[in-house]
DNA sequence: GGTGAAAATTTCGAAGG
DNA sequence: CCTTCGAAATTTTCACC
C-alpha cells in the first residue's frame, strides 16, 4: 500500500510543506511528475490530511498547556455522543482521547493562563454533567512534534 | 505586537497552509503585497514556525497513542537533562511536557500496537531511573487539532 | 517511471497616496 | 501602512515515450 518511496515523501512533507515537487523528487530519488502523481495519491487516500502552519503558542497568548483526565458519570452512546459533541466545540480543547481505564477522557487544552483555565474549566463542568475531573498542568514544553516517524521498523 | 489582521492570516493559515498571498491577502481584507509582507514578519519573528503536512497516523501503521505519566527519581537539572536528552531522542514521543504536581512528566506517544509499546516502554525504563511510570491507553481519537484559536478573546 | 514544455501562479520590488 | 502594476522566476500539470 505505502510503498518506501511513499514513506519518504510523507517523511519529507511532515517536515517542510513548502517543498516544490521537483525538490522533493530529487530527495527521495524520483523526477518532478511521478512525484507529483504520488503526492496527488497520498491526498486522495487521506494519508495526506492536508497542509497546515505551525505556530507558536506563546506569542498568540496560548502558552499554557494542561492536560484534563475526565471520569464520566455513566458509560452510555447517548452520554458519549453528547459529551464529544461539546467538548469538540470548545476552541481550547486541541485533542480529545476516549481512553482505556480509570480515566474515561484524556485531553490536551491550550489557554493564555490559570484564569482562562478557570473559565474553561467552569464551562467544561457546565456542559456535561462528570464524576471527576483531574487536571495536570505543564510547566514547561521539552518537545513537541507534529511528524510521525515513518522509519521503515514501523511497519 | 500582533494585530487583528495577523491573527487572521494566522487563522488561516493554520487550517491551510497552501493558500497563496492572493488568496490569503482576500480574505483578510489585504492586498497581496502587504499581505506578503506580514507573513514574511510572522516567519521571522518566529510565530509561524513552519508549513508542514499533516498526515493521518492509521495508514501509516501508527495508529495507536499512548499517554505516558512518568515520576522522577531525582529532581537535579542534570537528571532532567539527561532526561530530556533521552527522551527527545526516541522517534514515537511526540510530546513532552514537564508537568507541576505528582506527575514530573506527560508524555504522548504515538505507536502501532501493544507489541511496539512494549519495546518503547522498554527502551524508556531502561535509558533512565525512573520512580514510576503510568500508560494511560487511548482507545478513539474524538478529536485532534494543529490550530490554535485566535479569536480576539485569547487576548 | 521519465521528458519536455506550455500554462498558470506566485513572489517580491518599484512607484505613489 | 496600504494599493496597484508588472515582470521574473517557479511551479503545476499534461501529452507522450
Amino acid at each position: 500500500m505505502l510503498d518506501l518511496i511513499d514513506r519518504k515523501i510523507i517523511a519529507e512533507l511532515q517536515q517542510d510543506a513548502t517543498l516544490s515537487v521537483a525538490q522533493l523528487g530529487e530527495r527521495v530519488g524520483l523526477s518532478a511528475t511521478p512525484c507529483w502523481k504520488r503526492v496527488q495519491r497520498l491526498e486522495q487516500n487521506g494519508v495526506i490530511l492536508g497542509r497546515v502552519a505551525l505556530v507558536a503558542p506563546e506569542p498568540i497568548g496560548l502558552g499554557l498547556t494542561v492536560f484534563v483526565a475526565i471520569e464520566a458519570t455513566d458509560h452510555s452512546p447517548a452520554w458519549r455522543k453528547t459529551f464529544a459533541d461539546n467538548i469538540s466545540a470548545m476552541p481550547e480543547v486541541m485533542e480529545v482521547h476516549r481512553m482505556a481505564g480509570e480515566v474515561d477522557y484524556m485531553l490536551r487544552v491550550a489557554v493564555a493562563d490559570m484564569t482562562a483555565y478557570d473559565l474553561f474549566y467552569q464551562r467544561l463542568t457546565e456542559s456535561v454533567p462528570l464524576k471527576n475531573v483531574t487536571s495536570h498542568f505543564a510547566m514547561e514544553r521539552i518537545a513537541a512534534k507534529t511528524a510521525y516517524p515513518v522509519d521503515i521498523t514501523n511497519r
